[in-house]
DNA sequence: GTGGAGCACTTTTTT
DNA sequence: AGTGCTCCAC
């Protein structure tokens, strides 16, 4: 191998380094938002090949398939042919492959449409009755909620009704391995083969991921565990940060590396987002150090409702690009490509609570012309599109181009999802929610709805959980390189009523040096104008 | 099997 | 408000 130590640690900083080489054992390596994490897991599977492990003796986890594709094109791209050895994939894909290995054969894998369906034959009931019982059987099936008697009987049900069709759900994914590796013998296979581990996000996995780590790491115990506390934002899926807090207790014996460089944001976004983030108390103290210059002050803009909220995203998104008008001429000379200057659509980000929001947004976009695309959920005038590309992708797909050579399988086809198919190339403004937008960076970002029901997002529910609301604002920050803007209307039409709007509690968080705020002042009504213009008379 | 009236619902979502 | 679903009538 060509590699060296020093190309291994080449570009490296002090932590990443240190992360990079540390001996065997547990590990936790705490990375706040832009402090090189991919690069450092990349880095550490180098080094530890390069230090005798074996490629096939390693597995690193991921929950998306976005994650683990970026995680396997850098590996390869520093280790060539080995990184091909090497088990890089989603929790479910690794299930996979323990319960293919394990003898099983011809199964089949339910979708998640595929198991309503089924529980709405079996119950003879509903849609919405059939997507309760699902979502209890998940909850279940991933060590979250006991089987009570409520949902014991369609619970066997549904099980047989599996067995007779040889198929699993995707919570079997996790949970069939997690009982095969009850047995001491088959464990111990694992243990055997599996010396080096390394899991992504490790503050969102959930009780049967966990089992399942700890089951296939109690031999050596050398389990990399890398994330970050306060980008916990799956909680209401069953994700529990506790696991990542309790680290070091369940591994005594555990080293503690924090990356706290952040290469990706300015000065002000990054104090502003920490300021905001040492108000949660669920958390490991960490400093979050930036790199990059001082850079815009962070704007606060008060708008009178969601359309005023649509129209200014707009008018600065068209400020820096040339007006529209420049936008429209380079579109028919057909240079298409990008403007004059350095920006380009892709540089913004509109990013909201609720996909609720998203249309407001939407329409400003379609009256400006301007290019966007939608992530994430079924969206209104898109979603057909989307389902009907997904659809067609997913016939044509031959897994062994989603998951490497490894393992081809044409199930794998189920595990994508609308986000695999997000191009970040595409010169348009992204639209998401702040829970998409986790692990993406863009030059300049709009957060929209920055009040109080919408963020904290307590309209639909009380007793929400604060912290975790407060991480999903401080992922949103985060996510800007350069320039954010944190919107708010004092009024809002949300789920067919109008709202008057208090501004995030959030905002006051945040110190005031990092802001500039702006009123924009009730648009007069037509009406009111010609009256009182006729009044003078 | 289809079309229309009425009804319930409306945070976040991967695999 | 708007949608998506159910159920009933034909």
């Amino acid at each position: 191998m060509s590699l060296t130590e020093a190309h291994i640690l080449d570009n490296l900083n002090d932590s990443q380094k240190r992360a990079v080489t540390a001996a065997d054992g547990p590990l936790l390596v705490v990375a706040g938002p832009g402090t090189g994490k991919t690069l450092t897991i990349v880095r550490r599977i180098a080094w530890l090949i390069h230090h005798g492990a074996r490629p096939e003796s390693m597995f690193a986890v991921t929950f998306t398939n976005r994650a683990a594709r970026e995680m396997k094109e850098r590996t390869g791209a520093l280790l060539g042919n080995a990184a091909s050895k090497i088990f890089i994939g989603t929790f479910h894909l690794l299930g996979l492959t323990i319960i293919r290995d394990g003898g099983a054969d011809g199964f089949t894998i339910l979708s998640r449409d595929e198991q309503i369906e089924l529980l709405k034959t079996l119950m003879k009931c509903p849609a919405r009755k059939a997507q309760q019982a699902a979502e209890s059987i998940s909850r279940i099936k991933n060590f979250l909620d006991d089987e009570d008697d409520g949902i014991k009987e369609i619970f066997e049900a549904y099980q047989s009704a599996l067995r007779q069709k040889n198929a699993f759900d995707f919570d079997d994914l996790i949970r069939v391995p997690v009982e095969m590796l009850a047995r001491a013998e088959v464990a111990r296979k694992y243990r055997d083969r599996f010396t080096h581990i390394i899991v992504d996000e490790y503050q969102d996995i959930n009780s049967a991921q966990y089992r399942l780590l700890r089951l296939l790491a109690g031999g050596t115990g050398n389990l990399c565990a890398v994330g970050d506390s306060d980008q916990a934002i799956y909680s209401f899926r069953g994700a529990d940060v506790g696991n990542f807090l309790n680290f070091e207790k369940d591994f005594p014996d555990a080293g503690r590396i924090t990356l706290s460089k952040n290469y990706r944001s300015s000065s002000v976004i990054i104090n502003a987002a920490d300021s905001l983030i040492r108000h949660n108390a669920k958390r490991i103290d960490k400093e979050l150090v930036p790199v990059c210059d001082r850079g815009a002050t962070i704007a606060v803009i008060d708008l009178p409702d969601e359309r005023a909220e649509g129209e200014i995203i707009i008018r600065e998104i068209e400020e820096r690009m040339g007006g529209t008008s420049h936008y429209q001429m380079m579109q028919r000379a057909g240079g298409g490509e990008q403007g004059s200057g350095s920006c380009r659509f892709s540089d913004f980000a509109v990013i909201f609570r609720t996909n609720a929001q998203a249309k407001a947004i939407e329409e400003a976009f379609l009256a400006s012309g301007i290019p966007y695309q939608v992530i994430g959920r079924r969206q209104s005038m898109q979603s057909k599109e989307i389902e009907e590309t997904l659809a067609y992708l997913r016939s044509l797909i031959r897994p062994d181009d989603i998951v490497g050579s490894g393992q081809p399988d044409p199930r794998e086809a189920k595990f994508l999802s609308a986000a695999d198919f997000f191009d970040p190339r595409a010169d348009a403004v992204t639209l998401m929610t702040l829970h998409m937008a986790k692990g993406l960076e863009f030059p300049v970002v709009f957060i929209t709805g920055c009040e109080g029901g919408l963020v904290p997002c307590t309209i639909m529910k009380d007793g929400v959980d604060m912290e975790e609301e407060r991480r999903l604002f401080y992922v949103g920050m985060t996510r800007a390189k350069e320039e954010l803007y944190l919107l708010r209307a004092r009024n809002r039409f949300l789920y067919g009523q109008r709202l008057t709007q208090s501004p995030s509690p959030f905002l006051k968080e945040i110190p005031d040096e990092f802001l500039k705020s702006t009123v924009v002042p009730d648009r007069m009504k037509k009406r009111k104008e010609k009256d009182s213009q006729l009044g003078l008379f």
